[in-house]
DNA sequence: AAAAAATATCGTAATATTGCAATAAATAAA
DNA sequence: TTTATTTATTGCAATATTACGATATTTTTT
């Protein structure tokens, strides 16, 4: 027990929920919020803005890669992030679709 | 240490987080595409569709209640549930948003 | 080549989540 | 009111996440 038993889901579900995982975090939704104030892609500038420590910020600047929420490039010896669509698009999608279909029910209870 | 720091972030990053970690497992998004499906809200019938035990099913029902996933009514000695437009709403609204300012941007990494 | 700067990884402690058996609570039916 | 039915709660073991110090890796600068 413990252990999410992915193996009885569909891979869409498993998906979704693994988007929806990822920014189960307020310091990665933060992170988010930062990199489209600036637009450009900073890095070392999210340790400095948030309270969090070297380390903590790169794990979960992994998992927002790892995502697809963002995307990473290395640019001398820094690595530039900046905002990935590819799962933002997936999950606007899926919200905008379940939305019209239970505006369409009349939901009744 | 291990404790998220709910504090050092704003309300709306902190309620964010809060309800994509209500859709952070499978087992939920599956309640929500069997309540989608069946339109009419039923409760012990999703324990008999999933393969998960009815306490952990409860405890699922629970977490997407709290966030405002769904909303459940007596309905005589059972409850029925059904869909709560009202969180969805929200991370909709916060992903065409987001999604369009990243498209007015050309991101550039 | 050595030092500096920027990120990533490892290891680990603290905390949170998941799943379920057992059981409680609430209402319906007999 | 007793029994059945349905859902919620409790307690706990297994697993996952969070955070960070220490350290490794990579590239730039000197």
């Amino acid at each position: 027990m413990g252990a999410t038993k992915t193996e009885y889901f569909t891979d869409q579900q498993n998906q979704l929920a693994t988007l929806a995982k990822a920014l189960a975090h307020p310091a990665r939704i933060a992170i988010l919020d930062y990199l489209l104030k600036v637009d450009a892609c900073i890095c070392g500038d999210i340790v400095n803005e948030l309270p969090l420590a070297q380390p903590t910020i790169s794990q979960h600047l992994k998992e927002l890669k790892n995502a697809g929420f963002i995307k990473g490039s290395v640019e001398g010896n820094a690595i530039c992030y900046c905002i990935n669509e590819k799962a933002l698009e997936v999950l606007q999608n899926y919200f905008a679709t379940i939305l019209a279909k239970t505006r369409t029910k009349k939901s009744n209870c």
